[in-house]
DNA sequence: CCGAATCCGTAACGATACTG
DNA sequence: CAGTATCGTTACGGATTCGG
């Protein structure tokens, strides 16, 4: 009787929390909405060029998973050559101070996680 | 000479937040520091009960991570049997504000995103 | 030019059994 | 109790090829 009462988490489908660190956790996502964030509209192969080292599969799977999420909006002109262009919607713009504030931990603390890392390694030498 | 100046990124290594979003974004360490943050302190299977769907193996190499990167602190009491204690460290504790605002972001717009989700589907039906 | 489709290697993850 | 060790599976991601 004596046991503490913890919380039960771990019901991964319904938590909310994980259903969005699953999206911009992945290895792409963020980086292109940040890289959406600074320039407004981009087009596929823009952000391709920009990413530079993303492969075009990567590419076009993380914006699929981005539009479904209604992060990011897609517009075809339907011309030839086609042309795609990519823009963040309103939820996706909600989402960036959070992404930004991150961007700014991780810069601020970069260099002493790299430091523990290094310390971590040498223990277990 | 008309081309507009694209910032350049992808360089993985060297960029501060995919470093970070590497290791949050990984499918347990978000989870169990908010867990940390809840509880304060944790002995190993306490946080294995909580999370219940997590394997042993898994929340080993987490908390080695975690560890590694100093967002965690790890006791060990030399008795047996043994006990380990696992908390947060500052530098955890510092990131907290940023996961529970991406967290608060994922409850208020789970809902929408779901219905994007479904719409999506149909869309592509 | 913007993707889709396929193949394939790796690494993440999980289940189980075992140890101090 | 708190892990290690081993094995098998699955999902992610890259390279390449094809299509509208």
């Amino acid at each position: 009787m004596n046991e503490k009462k913890i919380k039960k988490m771990g019901n991964i489908e319904n938590c909310p929390v994980r259903n969005v660190i699953d999206r911009i956790g992945d290895k792409w996502s963020m980086l292109i909405i940040l890289l959406l964030a600074d320039e407004q509209v981009l087009r596929f192969n823009e952000i391709h060029k920009s990413i530079g080292t993303i492969s075009q599969k990567m590419l076009t799977v993380t914006l699929k998973s981005l539009e479904s999420d209604g992060l990011v909006k897609r517009t075809v002109y339907p011309q030839i050559p086609p042309k795609v262009e990519y823009e963040l919607t309103p939820r996706g713009k909600s989402l960036l101070p959070h992404l930004l504030a991150l961007t700014e931990w991780a810069n601020k603390n970069m260099s002493n996680i790299k430091a523990s890392r290094a310390q971590y390694e040498k223990s277990n030498a």
